[in-house]
DNA sequence: GCCGTTTTCGGCCCGACTGTTTTCAGTCG
């Protein structure tokens, strides 16, 4: 069992709980370590094993003991307990904005309310405006969150629990005696920050011996198909995974092919029909069906005349151009990235990272510097100028005693629904990093957002835009922006535009990342990083940044800390 | 259930906003 199936366990717990009424605190300490077990760029399993589940915050005693039996039995006793005095659908109904537990109980139980179509019913109706301190107008609301939800929804797996199926699959089947090479391909090889399902090939001579593993997994909940060659499972968690075994000499053919897109294979194969050859997953062949080549990817793209694309580029827009032409971009890389440029310490919000803890981490990553970017007045806990200070004092500290990497003395800003900053310009001024993001009143209409990050842009004292469109993946949209206009002031002003590495965010997407480089405008991946473990999702940005067709110079922080003092504009 | 420069009990973020009310419950960030 891995990290997604233990917090959503716990997840449903919290969420059972909260329906029938459970303590808000226990609800609450469910759901802060469901929500930090998610984010582990490392397997839980691993840090049970090791007896180090407690080291991670939010996780104490009793729920660490609590993984334990979960990751053993596959279950929580009073979850399932739980589970079967509510209807499945009803925790569902939590998805959808602005309705709560208490909405969700009062229609469940006064109603008898089970699943969002029931819902949708009694808002229609009026029967849910009859119940008390319910109305039309809330009615209406919910009405259109409910379509904006049945939008949103989707079956598709965001990108890092399928890369963790992925890798995990992989790597089972390279041990499989007889197999020579397993690649999963498919829109996980392409990075796609969601995924529907999952293709995995392998080559072998004898397809029998990774075909009985790959159905034998402990992953998998159901075989769904299995032929000689290609198989079909449902995993545990609802991903499907097909594998296709195939000879050594055609794997290259196959791992083009299966890893798409669509649009990229179609004009791959227009040119290859212009050279008079022909290509399929089992090779490249010439008029008469004689093989040409197929065992390396590499041989499919030569046969076209082309260089090796990159997989992150294969959607059809612009790769092969840019391939024939010599112009592929050398896409940024996990290790190009020095340091990192947003990082939570326990000095505020729901962090809990000491700077030592994250010195440390950092140290293991061979980052060489990271800022430390805690949250402003008007967020919880956030630092006011004197706590501000004190932090810098602190910072100051301990990059005098430690030699690790360096601490940069940096804030994460409010920006304030009229566009200002959270703590005065002189206060920001004298920080080594300043991040300004936006964390409450999203609504505005599209210019109100456009002028308000505009002018914290142009206040001199920003150095990047943290999480700039605001989406949490299946769970909110982006606000409403023009983002053309932002790019526009962000060249001029200097200022770089982030990547957000945590997996719920990857904010920028992909192809405000490409807008971005277009327009001349830096980005910094960054982790957003809450727990020290945290500071290993750097991946997840490379990830989009590499779609969005990013270099290392294109990306702020793979430049070493002199050369990005030298950079910024605003000093 | 977690956590601790209030450390084994007793707190746990809190203000804004909305829609319903005529003083406030629910939701969100």
């Amino acid at each position: 069992m891995e990290n997604a199936e233990v917090a959503k366990s716990f997840a449903e717990l919290a969420d059972l709980m909260e329906l029938t009424g459970g303590n808000p605190y226990k609800v609450r300490a469910y759901r802060q370590a469901a929500q930090v077990i998610d984010t582990l760029p490392g397997p839980v399993s691993e840090l049970w094993r090791r007896g180090e589940l407690t080291t991670i915050p939010s996780i104490g005693e009793r729920i660490a003991e609590r993984i334990g039996h979960l990751l053993e039995a596959g279950t929580l006793a009073d979850r399932d307990e739980l589970a079967s005095r509510v209807p499945p659908a009803v925790l569902e109904l939590l998805a959808v904005e602005g309705v709560g537990p208490k909405t969700v109980a009062a229609a469940w139980k006064a109603l008898g309310v089970t699943d969002l179509d029931a819902l949708e019913q009694a808002c229609r109706t009026g029967r849910l405006s009859d119940l008390p301190r319910m109305g039309e107008r809330r009615a209406q609301a919910i009405l259109e969150a409910i379509q904006r939800y049945r939008a949103r929804r989707s079956d598709r797996v965001p990108l890092h629990r399928a890369m963790f199926y992925a890798e995990s699959i992989c790597a089972k089947l390279r041990k499989v005696p007889g197999v020579r090479t397993v690649e999963a391909a498919g829109s996980v090889r392409r990075r796609k920050e969601t995924v529907g399902d999952l293709d995995v090939l392998a080559a072998a001579t004898d397809p029998a011996p990774p075909m009985r593993a790959f159905c034998e997994l402990e992953e998998v909940a159901a075989v769904v198909a299995k032929g000689p060659t290609k198989a079909t499972v449902r995993l545990r968690v609802g991903l499907q995974v097909d594998l296709r075994v195939l000879p050594p000499e055609s794997f290259g053919a196959a791992l083009h092919y299966f890893t798409g897109s669509k649009q990229h294979n179609i004009a791959i194969r227009t040119r290859a029909v212009h050279r008079g050859i022909k290509l399929s997953e089992y090779g490249v062949f010439d008029r008469e069906g004689r093989r040409l080549s197929g065992e390396r990817e590499e041989d499919v793209f030569a046969s076209v005349g082309l260089p090796w694309i990159p997989p992150e580029l294969r959607e059809g827009a612009g790769e092969i151009e840019a391939a024939e032409s010599g112009r592929l971009p050398h896409l940024v890389e996990e290790r190009d990235v020095l340091g990192d440029l947003h990082v939570h310490s326990k000095a505020s919000s729901d962090a809990r990272a000491t700077l030592e803890e994250l010195v440390e981490e950092a140290a293991r990553l061979g980052r060489s510097y990271v800022a430390i970017t805690d949250h402003s007045r008007s967020r919880p806990l956030g630092l006011d100028e004197k706590g501000l200070a004190q932090q810098r004092d602190a910072i100051a500290a301990l990059n005098r005693r430690a030699a690790g990497p360096r601490l940069l003395a940096g804030i994460e800003v409010d920006i304030l629904t009229d566009g200002s900053l959270d703590l005065p310009a002189e206060a920001l001024a004298g920080l080594d990093w300043v991040v300004a993001s936006i964390h409450a009143d999203f609504t505005r209409p599209r210019e109100r957002m456009t002028d308000r990050i505009v002018r914290a842009l142009r206040s001199g004292v920003v150095d990047v835009l943290g999480h700039p469109s605001g989406r949490l993946i299946g769970h909110r949209d982006a606000y409403e922006l023009d983002l053309e206009a932002v790019l526009d002031v962000a060249r001029e002003t200097g200022v770089a535009l982030e990547v957000n590495a945590m997996p719920e965010r990857l904010d920028l997407t992909d192809r405000a990342c490409r807008l971005a480089k277009e327009a001349g405008v830096r980005v910094a991946i960054s982790t957003d990083a809450h727990v020290a473990a945290h500071l290993g999702n750097v991946r997840n940005g490379v990830w989009v940044a590499r779609r969005g067709w990013l270099e290392p110079k294109d990306v702020i922080n793979t430049r070493p800390l002199e050369e990005l003092w030298a950079l910024r504009q605003r000093h």
